[in-house]
RNA sequence: GCGCCCUUCGUCUAGAGGCCUAGGACACCGCCCUUUCACGGCGGUAACAGGGGUUCGAAUCCCCUAGGGCGCGCCA
């Protein structure tokens, strides 16, 4: 048999962390078997489903490189298919009409709880006539689901878990507006298109008992159950915006790769013994459900950085730069890159890659980190690189300038020919040239290795800057 | 309140009765490398929630307690 799986996410919001995590591990369970992923939105609940989160869910999911079969599924297309369903309930003495109103039942559950029993519904209308109905009252329609005996469910996750079924009710299907409810809108799509795997996230575990109901009730058979434990915040609460419940949007924004993202993303909650690191292949290889543990895990923001930091050490340089190039629009002052960008300077960006990528976490730091390849003159330096330039240090700055000028090939390894032997001869060490330079040149007092970081700059406007600072010192 | 689930270093986790003196990774702390910052290398601190069983032997099996999560909508 071939796996269907499915993300089936409501567009009431941004892709969040957790609903990435649910769509790579359907994707990567799918590509494990051969099968398929497909796609469907759940937008039954008019009031809260925009077009702008159908987007932001594609946009997300295109981002993370994570693909669907066929088209997309708009639940809310079907409803006719969902009403049909449940009216073949009702036929079939399945399911009923209860006229309850919305009061009532709020009414019902507050004495329920100051009694302090259970919360479900009583099933008031289970047995009793329509014809005693109410007037003026639209009734929805719920599933007759059963009163004695036990549901289990043989969850690939969660293993084998068991209810009472005197502890489930009588759901909805169909509300009296005639629209179907999730729970029966579920159950239908899944059947209707095949799919044999359900991963979601634990919040649905008792879901799927009471999915089962209507399956049953059905005569349809039950998909595999995968529950995957949900994601915590930091403090082990539930991840709130403050955390990083934030749209997958915003992961990019602040210079995520897609790359680390999976990895991060796909051992949270599995591992595959002490592997760290899983190209798209092997997570590919290696998922296995049975593997996934059952405890939800906090959001670390440092490891994601971790990993991210080894993906953008890895990518080639012009890949890199293509990455950064996209996000530009997105990032405080990347504009003003992005209106600079020309073949040459593309090229010098690619120049330093090397010395830059190593240095940063995030593309932001790498974006913030190459400001110096196209900072204008004259550079202003910060707080810290202003306590490096000392009136001592620009005169060795000074002294050694006319030699940086009668340097012919300018390169690295030409420079650094003249500033060691320079600083031998001054009695210097070599931070004590190489940091007021670093500092004249980047206006920082950190960067990729001087000689590159002037190498990458070129004669002229290394020259250049050097003279700015050290001519301001003779002018003071 | 009722139901279901969970509990190994700060965090993600390895661990399927003896391989555990509990392993790896991130973070943190030292040292080395070094022109800065990184990277890299070496080393260190740090955990089986608690209590009872079962067993020759338990992180692994059972029970209880505590703590945490999820669900209990005409939301999904």
């Amino acid at each position: 048999m071939s796996v269907v799986a499915r993300f089936a996410p409501s567009p009431t919001g941004f892709l969040h962390i957790g609903g990435a995590r649910t769509a790579l591990f359907n994707w990567l369970f799918a590509r494990h078997h051969g099968g398929k992923m497909l796609l469907r939105i759940e937008d039954t609940d008019r009031e809260r489903s925009t077009a702008a989160a159908i987007n932001a869910i594609i946009d997300g999911l295109t981002w993370l490189g994570l693909s669907w079969d066929g088209e997309i599924v708009f639940q809310f297309s079907r409803a006719a298919r969902h009403r049909q369903v449940a009216e073949q309930l009702l036929a079939a003495g399945k399911a009923y009409y209860c006229y309850a109103s919305p009061e009532e039942l709020a009414e019902m559950r507050e004495v329920a709880r100051r009694e302090g029993r259970s919360r479900l519904y009583d099933g008031r209308w289970r047995d009793r006539d329509p014809a005693e109905a109410p007037p003026g009252i639209k009734p929805v329609i719920r599933l007759k689901a059963p009163q004695n005996g036990e549901t289990v469910i043989e969850d690939r996750v969660q293993g084998r878990v068991t209810w009472q079924n005197s502890d489930l009710d009588d759901l909805v299907l169909l509300r009296s507006d005639g629209t179907p409810t999730y729970m029966l809108a579920v159950v239908v799509d899944d059947h209707d298109m095949a799919v044999t795997h359900v991963i979601r996230g634990d919040d649905h575990l008792t879901n799927a008992a009471r999915q089962k109901h209507i399956y049953d009730a059905l005569g349809w058979m039950v998909p595999v159950f995968a529950h995957i434990p949900l994601i915590h915040g930091p403090d082990g609460s539930k991840l709130s915006k403050r955390h990083g419940a934030l749209g997958i949007d915003a992961y990019r924004a602040m210079g995520y790769l897609p790359a680390a993202m999976r990895n991060y993303l796909v051992r949270l909650g599995w591992a595959h013994g002490d592997q760290e690191i899983f190209s798209t292949e092997e997570m590919i290889a290696a998922l296995d459900l049975a593997a996934i543990g059952r405890s939800p895990a906090r959001f670390d923001f440092a490891k994601l950085e971790n990993l991210n930091g080894h993906y953008i050490r890895t990518t080639p340089d012009s890949d890199l730069l293509a990455a950064l190039e996209q996000l530009l629009p997105h990032i405080a002052g990347g504009q003003e890159l992005a209106s600079k960008m020309t073949p040459a300077l593309r090229a010098k960006l690619v120049e330093a890659m090397p010395g830059l990528k190593e240095r940063a976490k995030t593309l932001v730091e790498l974006f913030e980190a190459s400001r110096f390849i196209w900072a204008v003159r004259p550079i202003e330096p910060n707080d810290q690189a202003k306590t490096l330039l000392t009136d001592e240090a620009k005169t060795y700055l000074a002294t050694l300038l006319p030699e940086l000028e009668a340097i012919e090939e300018w390169n690295a390894g030409t420079v650094e020919a003249v500033v060691r032997p320079y600083a031998e001869r001054a009695g210097l060490k070599l931070g004590a040239v190489a940091q007021p330079l670093r500092a004249a040149v980047t206006g920082r007092t950190t960067s990729p290795p001087i000689f590159d970081v002037l190498a990458v700059l070129g004669r002229d406007e290394s020259l250049a800057r050097l003279r700015d600072q050290v001519i301001s010192t003779t002018a003071a």
